[in-house]
DNA sequence: CGAATACTGAGCCATGCGGCTAAGTATTCG
DNA sequence: CGAATACTTAGCCGCATGGCTCAGTATTCG
């Protein structure tokens, strides 16, 4: 649990960026090269391939090197975790909506 | 549209730690002060304070003071941002597959 | 009124982030 | 083989973040 919510920060981190969610939209359409990509961004690419080492250790891309090119593929899975935390979240209030409904219903009865 | 990115990154940085997921969590369950929500946590009341802010500051809670308490409030309607923005991401991945479906298909035709 | 409570503001500090350049390595092409 | 390509490594820089303390303000309680 403690682990989960370390793997949630990377991915909040990852996303908390214009950049890398730009990473994410394009790695959507399909895989791509870092020099592909990089060529979008106007940055230096050794400052891009920080993005990308940011985004590959949240897990939401993952990366892999043949002859002089590595390319990046998005890993959807990973957003699940987004979901994941959302549906957690909506779980508390609908409780807490369910303890409302059940004190109005109560305290009506007893009127 | 560069206004809405601007709020997601806020939003995305507000969940990027921990201390402030456990608020909006926290907060989940109903409203609560300044003070009480700080009890929860191993740190000076003014360095909870900059979370708070933070969390404000993204729009994911409200607050308002009352004589001397500062009272807590989520702001549920904010967390639509990110399913807009997994939506959006979704849709982008189901372009793709309904190209490469597409493609599969014209050129087993074709055969 | 005076003391306790609940923040609030100012400012310090260490660390990390996002950018840069310069130089190095490993492949590929002609 | 030599040049071009595609990263990769190292290290610097300025600023933001997340923690702290200490002192101040505004309410509330006895």
């Amino acid at each position: 649990m403690a682990q989960y919510s370390a793997q949630l920060d990377e991915v909040f981190i990852a996303l908390a960026d214009q950049t890398r969610r730009s990473v994410i939209r394009r790695l959507g359409r399909g895989p791509a090269s870092v020099g592909d990509l990089a060529r979008e961004f106007p940055m230096a690419l050794p400052s891009f391939m920080k993005h990308v080492r940011t985004l590959e250790g949240s897990g939401l891309i993952h990366t892999a090197k043949s002859g002089r090119v590595r390319t990046c593929t998005l890993n959807r899975e990973r957003l699940a975790l987004l979901d994941d935390w959302l549906a957690e979240q909506r779980g508390i209030w609908q409780e807490r909506t369910d303890r409302l409904e059940r004190f109005v219903t109560d305290t009506t009865e007893d009127q």
